[in-house]
Formats: C-alpha cells, structure tokens, sequence
DNA sequence: CAGAGGTTGATCCT
DNA sequence: AGGATCAACCTCTG
C-alpha cells in the first residue's frame, strides 16, 4: 500500500491499545486511520422475551461490561488524538459502507477462530481483495495460532493406518485431545522473550466522518434497557485500565503467583475471590493473553520455586489456548450431534429440571446461591461452576448440557464460546475427561470450604438466619428452628422437590422415619452413573456412531426404569 | 495391547 | 491436612 492513505481498524474482540498489532499495523504510514466498533442489533438490542435481562444474546451484565470497555477504549484513542467511531447495524454491511465512503486501502482487524466470524470474515475478505483493499488479520487473542498447533499434531488416521478420508486431507492434523499432548505440541510461544510491546504515544487523526451515522458510545439507556439498581448489577467494571490496574494487583502479590494452584482456590470466596478475575478482560481482549503470559513470566523468574501447568497461573492461560484449539479444529462443537469428540447420551429434554436449576430454586442452597451469583455477578468461580454443571448434567438432574451451556452463555460476563462449550462437554462427562463416577456433592463440597455457609447467606438472604448445621439441606431442620429462622423450608425456599412432590406434612413424617433426605442426591446421583454407564456403553459398540434410533431406544429405557419404581414404592420399600 | 496417568470426588482413616 | 480406598472411565505411550 501506498503510504499516506487511509486505513480502517475493525474492532470486535481486542478492546485494547497495548499489544494490539492490529491497531498498530492499521496506524503505520497512514493518513487517516478510522478505529471502527460496529454495535450489531442482533448481539446488543434488548429481548422482553428474554428470561432475563438482555438482549437475544446476551445478559445486561455482559452488555454492560463491553459498553465500559469501548467507553474506555474511545478515552484512550482520544488521549492519542483519536476517538472510536461507534456504528450500528448489521457489522459485514456497515464495514462495508465505512470502506467506501473513506475510501479506504488497509483494513486490519484481529484473526477470530469463532464459527460466527470465520464465516463473517470470509465475506469480508472477498468484498475487500475485490475492491483492492490490502486485509491484515493477524493472531493475537491467543497465545497460539490454533491452526499451527493443529498442523503440527500428527493425525491418528494419517500415522497409524495410512488412510485418507476426507478431514484428514482438508486438515493435515486434528486438534490434541488432552491438555497433556497438547503443551508438548504447543511448546513456548514464539514470542516468549521478546518484547511485545511498542508504546503508541500519537495515532493518525480521524478523516472526515460526517453524515455517517457515527455515535459516541451508547449507555445501556440509549441502547434501550432500563435502568436497574446497583446491587443487582455485577461488581466487575470493564476496560482496559481496569484490566491492566486488576492484571497488576494479581502481580503485586509474587508469592500468590507462584503458587497458584487452581484446584486449591476457595470457590465460595466472594468478598476476594480466589481467582485473578481476568477472565472477563480476557474474553473481550481488553487484556492481551500474551502479555498476561509475561508478566507472570516475569514473576516466575525471580522467585525460588513455582507450581506447574496445569494448576499454575500460566497452565490457566494455556487451558485457555487447549480450548480455542481444540474448539476450531472440531467441527459442531457446540453441539452434540454431529461432534465426533462427544459422546452421545440420551440426556433429558425436561425444561422444568432447567427452569429449576437456572432459576435457583433446586431447593439445594449451594446450588442456588451458585446460581443467584451468575445472574447477579455474571462471574462466579470456576469450582462453583463445575458444581452446578455437574449438578444439572450427569450429577443429578441429566439435563442436556447445551441447555446449561446456553444460560451460561447467556449469563456469563466471561462467557467465551471456546472455552464455555469446553468446559460444558468437560463437566457433563462428554469429551476430555470421563471419569463419570467422580460427582461434586450439592452438600458436602461447599461445605469443605465454608462450614459456615457464609456465602449461601449472601447470596440466598432468605436462608441468612438458618443455623449452620442445616444451611447445606435445610430440608432436615425441624419446624421449629425453621421458625425460628424465618424460614419454612417448601413455603419460603423450595424443598428440593423435582423429585417428590410431597407436602409439608408428609415431608415432617418422612423426616422422622428416615436417617437419609427425602430427594436423595445419593439416589439421583447412582441413577446418573448408570445411565451414563449405559451410554457409554452404546458409544463403545456402536464405535462413534451412534444414531437418533439408538438414543431414543435408550431414552426409553431409562424412563421405564424409573416409572418401574415409582416415588411412594420406593418410600415403602425403605420403611 | 497393557499399563500409566488424568487440573479440581467422597468418604473414612490416621 | 494428607493418605488409602472406592470404582472405574478414557487417552496416550511404548
């Protein structure tokens, strides 16, 4: 390109000035640089029929998150003598009309493995070689290109039979399958020790942007939600410099880094959570994976000893990189059917179980305040997270994970496709791990952290009076300490009752005949286990081909079963 | 094809 | 707090 021209900064992921080799490319040589945002009506316009708040797409926390981000994001532009020039419509179009009118020869904007922006991407890319315009599209959302890790790993099909089909010729490799193959094909990044950042101190002015329906960065208000309270809105301010303040903060404390073990962190720690909190910072790139990555390198150098990946602070990031891996090279890997790398189980279509879970009205407080905390917080901490996915999949309610992937999604200020249809098929036993007999308990795993079910109490103020001893199953406190708590367990909080729709007297009775609860978890959760155990077992003969046919054979088998012994029958075979 | 290992289970035991 | 045991899956390695 010819220097003294005009370029175009497409932003969508990547709302940041540091490390952003996007920005810096588009701002080289040029005349004018034109730092775009596009606000697309299908991400950001407000849903009524929502189950909450939000768009079609997106929870108001996460809405809100980006706002600040972009809000942010234009305050620095302008402190470089820039701003952001905020669009809206449907984004292909919009860029296309912006190239046009600026006449613009550079486009740049940051390489996205997401299926939603290959796809955009593409036509992008079309519109823009026809029309003569130079594209850079470089990697930088991750710390990996997912394609060379792909291309370096050898194909099970190619190395050990020799044979061709049809992925394997498109794609020379298939993305590793477990975190262990996939550090040893990863290896150290490229770009490791060398310095990733040029300090921007000026950017080429804006060109002349009238009549083309530029705007500031709206308000939730001017994008149409109304306006709700404080307490109801998550505590994690978007941006930039509150990632680069929060990144700093977690550097500060070089012992704490260095010993970071994931498994280890409190997951009912809420007033300081246990984790960075960066994720939400990694996910719209306010905060640069590949300066994160250094800076704990850094700290790692100069401290006598430090844990491992995969529980350390780095393994954390290089998760992160597994996922988009393994998300790109597998095609429908949001879904089950038609996703080689999950196994195919007749999970439950029971939307009441959903409501229910989604909801937090479970009846198990552990649960539900789990649940409170994602819709009030949109963050919530990763171990917390594996017991309520646990809990509606293969633990207790055998609900279809991308039913819980869905509200996560929906709900999440962090909520990355990658990395959330992960952890989605991680937990419900689908791909990566297997080991369906290991179950987090709705009771004794978050009372291991918090005996005095503190966070419970916050976050489900109704069960803030409940003695500690029946916080975790309140369902066994005698009447009276539920009256005395205020409290009545099946009036005020639900009894955990998708199983048994008991009521209260019935409940009372059951109390004084049984040592056990009423809904069981233990009876749920050995359910689970042999349902799964069924299924994999159809997986294994069917050798990963498993049709609608056989699920649906299945499905109906494990409803016969239960109807075969029904709630009272098995009420009276215990007395 | 056997054996080792797998980020984060629960329970009981010391 | 840490270890053994439970029951037992899959993937990777040699």
């Amino acid at each position: 390109m010819a220097s003294g021209s005009n370029s175009l900064v497409w932003f969508r992921k990547g709302i940041r000035i540091h490390d952003n080799p996007a920005l810096e490319y588009a701002a080289k040589g040029s005349s004018y640089l034109y730092p775009v945002f596009v606000i697309d009506p299908r991400y950001m316009e407000p849903d009524p029929t929502a189950f909450s708040p939000g768009s079609a797409r997106a929870g108001v926390n996460r809405i809100r998150f980006l706002l600040e981000s972009l809000a942010d994001l234009d305050s620095s532009l302008r402190k470089l003598g820039s701003r952001l020039l905020v669009l809206k419509g449907e984004p292909g179009e919009v860029l296309f009309r912006c190239l046009k009118e600026w006449d613009i020869k550079r486009l740049c904007f940051e390489y996205d493995t997401e299926p939603y922006y290959q796809a955009l991407d593409i036509k992008v890319k079309n519109y823009a070689s026809a029309a003569g315009i130079e594209v850079f599209s470089p990697v930088s959302h991750t710390l990996f290109n997912p394609a060379d890790i792909i291309q370096k790993f050898p194909s099970l099909s190619d190395d050990m039979y020799g044979c061709f089909d049809e992925t394997s010729e498109k794609n020379s490799g298939r993305p590793p399958s477990s975190y262990q193959s996939f550090l040893k094909i990863a290896g150290q990044p490229s770009w490791a020790s060398s310095a990733l950042l040029t300090t921007i101190t000026s950017l080429p002015p804006v060109g002349n942007v009238e009549n083309c329906g530029i705007s500031n960065v709206p308000t939730l208000q001017e994008l149409g939600y109304e306006e709700s309270g404080q307490d109801e809105l998550t505590p994690f301010r978007g941006g930039e410099s509150e990632a680069l303040k929060r990144l700093r903060g977690a550097m500060d404390d070089k012992e704490w880094v260095a010993k970071f073990e994931k498994p280890k962190g409190d997951p009912s720690a809420f007033l300081r959570p246990a984790t960075t909190v960066l994720s939400p910072y990694l996910k719209f790139g306010c905060l640069s994976s590949r300066y994160f990555y250094q800076c704990i390198q850094d700290v790692q150098k100069n401290v006598k000893s430090h844990t491992l990946p995969p529980v350390s602070l780095l393994g954390q990031l290089l998760w992160r990189d597994f996922f988009y891996t393994a998300a790109f090279g597998t095609p429908n890997f949001d879904r089950m059917n038609g996703n080689r790398i999950c196994k195919q189980i007749p999970w439950n279509a029971d939307d009441e179980l959903l409501a229910a879970w989604r909801d937090a009205r479970t009846g198990f407080p552990w649960i539900d305040a789990i649940m409170v905390q994602l819709q009030k917080w949109g963050w919530m901490h990763h171990l917390a997270r594996h017991c309520v996915a646990c809990f509606l999949t293969r633990g207790d309610l055998f609900v279809h994970w991308e039913k819980g992937r869905d509200v996560f999604e929906r709900l999440l200020i962090d909520s990355d496709w990658a990395i959330n249809n992960g952890n989605w098929l991680w937990l419900s036993c689908s791909s990566f791990f297997y080991q369906y007999n290991r179950i987090y308990s709705p009771i004794s795993f978050g009372k291991k952290y918090d005996p005095n079910g503190d966070y419970i109490r916050y976050f489900l103020p109704i069960l803030k009076d409940m003695p500690k001893e029946y916080i975790y199953e309140p369902w066994t406190a005698p009447l009276s300490i539920q009256t005395k708590a205020k409290c009545i367990i099946g009036k005020d909080y639900p009894k955990p009752d998708h199983e048994s729709p008991y009521d209260l007297q019935v409940h009372e009775w059951l109390m004084t005949q049984f040592d056990k609860i009423v809904v069981s978890h233990d009876t749920a959760s050995k359910e689970c286990k042999n349902k799964l155990a069924e299924a994999y077992e159809l997986n294994k003969t069917r050798n990963g081909a498993v049709n609608e046919e056989d699920l649906k054979i299945l499905r109906r088998k494990f409803e016969e079963n239960q109807s075969q012994e029904p709630k009272s029958k098995r009420l009276k075979n215990k007395s």
